[in-house]
DNA sequence: CCATCTTTGTGCACGCGTTCACAAAGACAT
DNA sequence: ATGTCTTTGTGAACGCGTGCACAAAGATGG
């Protein structure tokens, strides 16, 4: 039987062993003390606990460039997304495959949703059509949104949305960039201790929150 | 003289004022007592400290669907990011014009990042290319590196990476949508507190930092 | 010029997450 | 069986960031 430590985990993953035994006693995990953790049960665990397990079809409005990409991302099958309708206003685009798969089109949306039952909808549109679209994914069902359309989206209670700012990583790295250039004060500001992006923190975590247009 | 007071953007931005009066004293922004702060010399401020102020040349290397995207992406030029090339191995795409511009050929590379000094690039290739072009990037004088491909970059000291994976959002509502589903258990568990996505954290923040394949 | 009122800047306390450190548990050898 | 050795699970201490609360600063009006 295949087993790990948490301390070859921990050192693998940058982290504290401690803390590693503690996130995994959150999860009911159990190990085998003097010899640590069956690898496999572990990895069944933990995927069944951030539900990768499940089979969970999203819908993508908005198939430009960006929408494209995202139908085409290998990542998503293989954490258990199932892409189950690409849909674009444009009629000009229906019927056009984009990765293996037809392109729909909006009016098809809701029936798309409740026939496929999604709960998850990602939208990629322009920024114009983004609350549009929201409402419309709402209305039908949809109560998980992933939002890449620079708006801030309203939603009723009970809807998670998050919102995804592609340029902000780029922000971050210009940040740093700016002050290995000039050496000047680096010194009290307290968030800007660690310059390597930290393995278990997030893609922020080291900027400033407040940004001005 | 328009101004705010710290309360004002506190609640507008959904934080503690106390909190946000410190941050801002990091930055050495003065306000002026009874009154608020300036707006005009604030944002400058801010912009000045975030690096908005100087003009950052990137490029970005291959040119599929994300590329193509990431090129169009209103976001960048509002943020002081200026596309100084869009670069594809492909001979194909060589001179088609993407967002406005022409492709380069990869053979360019080392002398486009000199000729504009560029500092941050964007890798948004395969996979499989990723390791190759980071490497070059680099040794042209690269120092931050914004990684779409899904591999994990090996740099020298000195070189910043960070890498955003597409899937982690989509990650993160599955994980909460599967939290509405089966109400068990969401008791011990610290991490899973909130459930909205903070305004003044990351787009992660509330997920376990372990995920298996 | 003084009184009053507003809002900043910050010392201090609280709370939460991380880390330390160790007892308990189990494997494995004798 | 008994002892030793490894690694877990967790109580307790530590440290850091957040929020409270207030003195200092300056505007504004009488």
């Amino acid at each position: 039987m295949p087993t790990v430590s948490s301390e070859e985990l921990a050192a693998a993953a940058g982290v504290n062993s401690a803390k590693l035994r503690k996130d995994f006693s959150y999860l009911g995990s159990y190990g085998t003390r003097g010899v640590g953790y069956d690898v496999e049960y572990l990895v069944y665990q933990i995927s069944r606990e951030l539900g990768l397990t499940q089979d969970w079809p999203v819908v993508i409005v908005g198939i430009g460039n960006l929408g494209a990409a995202l139908a085409n991302y290998g990542g998503f099958a293989s954490r258990g997304f199932r892409v189950a309708a690409l849909i674009d206003a444009d009629p000009q685009m229906a019927g056009k495959p984009v990765a293996g798969m037809p392109v729909q089109h909006t009016d098809e949306l809701e029936r798309i949703i409740q026939d496929n039952g999604v709960s998850i909808g990602v939208i990629a549109t322009p920024a114009g059509a983004a609350q549009q679209v929201c409402d419309r994914l709402v209305a039908a069902g949809v109560t998980s949104i992933l939002n890449f359309a620079p708006t801030v989206l309203t939603v009723p209670d009970g809807v998670d949305v998050r919102k995804v700012d592609l340029s902000i990583e780029l922000q971050i790295l210009a940040f740093h960039e700016q002050r290995k250039a000039g050496e000047e004060a680096a010194d009290t500001m307290p968030a800007v201790a660690a310059r390597k992006q930290p393995a278990d923190k997030g893609p922020d975590g080291d900027v400033p929150a407040v940004m001005p247009a």
